[in-house]
DNA sequence: GTCTATAGCGTGATAGAC
DNA sequence: GTCTATCACGCTATAGAC
């Protein structure tokens, strides 16, 4: 332990941006220093800046590869035939997915006024792209007579916000499993959005 | 302007608990300066200590402030008879209350980190008190049987978190009203938690 | 009650040795 | 690629004049 010289260190690049996602969630971006996160990978202030150009950028690169993972991983979830199976697939898979990444998608909500404003405007934008899904899915079940909801922008609004709540309080190895989560949740989005 | 000396102002103590509640909202507690907070209210950071012993009781202040406003509201609300008048009843007074408070509503909810841990417990404990009045209904309704869900507390939170969410996007003046506003959600709230 | 001045420390970022 | 050292500045909080 204890280097002080030399390359010794390969995927240190990783570990800085591993570092910086856990210190920013629990104790939030303003208040966490380089130094900290410095000493969280073991090495020195200033070697970090062979990986980042500064602390801004380091925000934004975690919650650009947050909300593109989110993207990504929708896109290629299996979509079934018509709008009540398909809000079941969103409903599971948004609760999985954030579960897993309750770093992640803790910085994503509550870091976004230390965004510059053109960072901002790029994370508000991929946002945008996933709730646009969820929304579609309401209007098509309204099409459809299945669903009925006077305003699906709203809607989908407040399922996203129902829907990520669970990070407030799940915990995995608590009191409920996550099966048992995604049934609590799809019974009441169902319902709420019920025809 | 710029008075240089003297105690030529009164109410400079709500003065600062305003200020600093609007600054901490829009920048976040960490981000904001002794000096920030002493210059939107026109004196020097030194007199700020005049009235309130360290920025860390400023901040908890400014919540304990909210959430015992919330807790009066709340038992000062009209409770009528039968679960689903009182859900009805709730579900309007959380979305008007919270809509009416955006800034100490986020800073209650994105500052917690930020509370040393006696600080946060004496909060927690605050919005335990007031989600376990909306616990209650629900368990009410379950037993009137005009309820279905599987478990009361995960659905409290799943229901606040959908009506605090509100929050993030309504703004007075836009395209819907409060009480449109209401509406949609109380028919959201209605069907998700209906036998 | 507010001012100026300052103690004591921490900040993000950079320069140059190795 | 990491180190040490440092720049230039900002921070919270306090002391003492007025």
């Amino acid at each position: 332990m204890a280097r002080t010289q030399g390359s010794h260190s390969d995927i240190t690049g990783p570990r800085i941006m591993d570092a910086a996602l856990r210190l920013f969630a629990q104790n939030g971006y303003a208040a966490v220093s380089m130094r900290q996160i410095a000493g969280a990978v073991g090495v020195q202030a200033g070697a970090l800046y062979n990986y980042i150009p500064d602390k801004q950028t380091l925000l934004l690169t975690l919650m650009q590869r947050h909300m593109d993972d989110l993207l990504s991983a929708v896109a290629d979830h299996p979509r079934p035939e018509g709008a009540m199976n398909r809000l079941e697939a969103f409903t599971r898979f948004h609760i999985r997915f954030h579960s897993e990444r309750p770093d992640e998608v803790f910085i994503a909500y509550m870091e976004l006024r230390n965004l510059n404003p053109e960072n901002f405007a790029t994370i508000e934008g991929l946002r945008g792209r996933y709730e646009n899904m969820l929304e579609e899915i309401l209007r098509q079940g309204v099409e459809e007579g299945v669903f009925a909801v006077p305003d699906p922008k709203i809607a989908t609004l407040a399922v996203i916000a129902m829907l990520t709540g669970v990070n407030t309080w799940y915990r995995s190895g608590g009191r409920l499993s996550l099966p048992e989560v995604e049934e609590i949740y799809w019974d009441m989005v169902r319902k709420s959005v019920a025809a």
